[in-house]
DNA sequence: AAGTGGTCTAGACCACTGC
DNA sequence: CAGTGGTCTAGACCACTTG
């Protein structure tokens, strides 16, 4: 039982894996359009629209007149940015903690939300997360984050050894695509002060967050307060 | 001199606007596809690259078999992204005005800087930017800016009429590839409060960047304070 | 000048959602 | 069922970059 992949996708994930394996190098040229045409007996429209999937995800760059260029690490801080908190920090030399607050809930969504859901997503619960996150023994972070009941039933148990972001993609083939978010100082309330370890009337970095999957209706939320004191929040973006 | 829009920008921009002022309504359909072929004279190849740049940006999203539902009118400020502040709102139906606090000086770099500076960039001078900008006629954000005086000697006279960040597009031929920057809640200082017309222990969003461009070594220095009492500021990454 | 990506046309068939 | 978006073909002309 193949799956029949669409041609446009069958282009991405082959070339994809050329990059990710080293057939091509960082800095070097793609083929031409016309000559992956021809490689892979589909029209440019078609090509395009593969070569689009990989700009979206960072690993190409098309030049005008010139061609489609590999820089496959170039997007690496920005992918990084919604990658979740684990990931981003793995990498540097401060130790990071992650506290679930609560037990992962399957609950109706609050009331009010701080995006609009669609009818869809009103209609199903969501598995809740409390978590704080910590970084040298400082909270610097918490973060409330809302995924729908979906086909995700075993998502409490699963959390239990990876990253949410890791599992979604590996136990549910669900990807993040996209973020929007929105930013703003507040000062924190009482509740949050006294997890982040703050004094009344410190400020706060509120963020609201909406997470655009390759399942289409499939968003994940999050709220987060920052503690920004000691650390700032940083991102990169193109 | 001004090039025409490729049509699926200009069927793009109309749509955006319309959902920015609210004309189509959050959670209502788009006309269909061969609809809008048919309202823009446009064949469907066209109208869906329109349609894919509103997805990427999170006003629509698409049913298989339904159609391109609406599912974000935020009034919110895209300001973080890098393109500058006159390009993120002039398609929204809000007034956004820029007060020069200062006239454009040549100076030297402030010390200490935010950011480290390479020697190259230490041995000139800069041209720095004290700027106010206002939504409706309330303050939003202070921007202090700084542009290496190199190759841009003629910056202050061409500033009057064109954004900055256009001016060094058109002018120098010098483009924005990406953006770093750190974001932390603060207590604004009693000049900054003052300007943004804030009280005394508000909070204040304060934000560092550092712009990257495709002349080697040409970096673009900001720092911005917000307020985010009445407008959030959002961005959106991949 | 030759080749590249950017834009666009005018069709086509399919799988899916709602009625 | 009729209509929608998802995929795809086979062309075309343009602006741009490099040799």
């Amino acid at each position: 039982m193949a799956k029949a992949l669409p041609r446009y996708k069958r282009l991405h994930e082959d070339i994809k894996k050329e990059i990710l394996q080293g057939d091509i190098s960082k800095g070097s040229l793609l083929p031409s359009e016309n000559e992956l045409c021809a490689k892979y007996n589909i029209t440019r429209a078609t090509v395009r629209q593969g070569l689009q999937e990989l700009v979206k995800e960072g690993f190409i760059e098309k030049r005008m007149g010139l061609g489609s260029i590999v820089v496959s690490d170039r997007k690496t801080l920005g992918l990084l940015s919604f990658k979740g908190f684990s990931e981003v920090l793995k990498s540097s030399a401060l130790s990071s903690k992650t506290l679930n607050l609560e037990p992962v809930e399957c609950t109706a969504w609050p009331t009010p939300f701080f995006y609009e859901l669609s009818k869809k997503e009103e209609a199903q619960n969501c598995f809740s997360l409390k978590r704080l996150r910590t970084i040298e023994g400082d909270p610097v972070m918490l973060e409330f984050t809302y995924v729908p009941q979906w086909g995700t039933d075993d998502l409490p148990e699963k959390l239990e050894d990876s990253s949410l972001f890791k599992l979604l993609q590996v136990h549910y083939e669900i990807e993040v695509l996209q973020v929007v978010q929105d930013v703003r100082a507040i000062i924190g309330s009482k509740e949050i002060l006294n997890l982040l370890q703050l004094k009344t009337g410190d400020p706060v970095l509120e963020i609201h967050r909406k997470y655009l999957t390759d399942r289409a209706g499939f968003h994940i939320y999050s709220t987060l307060y920052c503690n920004t004191s000691k650390y700032t929040f940083s991102n990169s973006f193109n």
